[in-house]
DNA sequence: TACATACTTGCACAATTATGCAAGCATTTA
DNA sequence: TAAATGCTTGCATAATTGTGCAAGTATGTA
């Protein structure tokens, strides 16, 4: 595993690895269609621009994607994405790649 | 998902989202037996106490295991344990459970 | 006993991070 | 146009984190 492979899931890991943005994905699992920021701030009681910030490291890292509609921005999770992400790393881990 | 159990998962990502711990668990993946923390030194470019500290996070997140034998700790990874966690989230994340 | 090896810990420090508040921008509505 | 809504950004701050060095402990060896 080179270094620049590593850094990146351990960037995605980070993101993932802090309360209010793992409540915020978890919020995004239980939602069928794409959510707006003041929908989502629901989940996490920090200031409004907490949850913005929160939503941009998600962003950067592909854990969710936005539209902008309107005033609006609807989010929602890469979910096949992430998760096979986070398999890869499951099989490795265990070993399947040996 | 209650918050105990997000604060849980989300320390438990956090503990593998830095470089030099990934880098370790990485490492403890290509090895068939357990390695002791000067062997485990070499893969990341910094100080043996640093290292040290680094594993000990490891530990308490129970993403590693050790056992001191005589002067040394050899470390293993929880691999089939960890893995399950990670395809858990997978899972979660991808809507296995609704 | 003296020394070497394997690790840990205390201290200091720089860098990063999470946060709230206030002010900003963009868009929609009255 | 004026006001409301949705979101972002700048600033300040407190807390956390990663790091190296030096000194410590514990165990093995000469």
């Amino acid at each position: 595993m080179n270094a620049e492979d590593t850094q990146k899931m351990a960037d995605l890991l980070k993101a993932l690895g802090e309360f209010n943005r793992l409540s915020l994905v978890y919020r995004l699992c239980d939602c069928q269609t794409p959510q707006n920021a003041m929908c989502l701030c629901d989940c996490c009681s920090v200031d409004a621009s907490v949850v913005s910030r929160h939503l941009k490291v998600l962003a950067e890292e592909g854990v969710v994607q936005f539209e902008k509609k309107g005033r609006e921005k609807t989010y929602s999770l890469n979910k096949s994405e992430i998760a096979q992400t986070l398999r890869n790393l499951a099989d490795k881990i265990e070993g399947g790649d040996e």
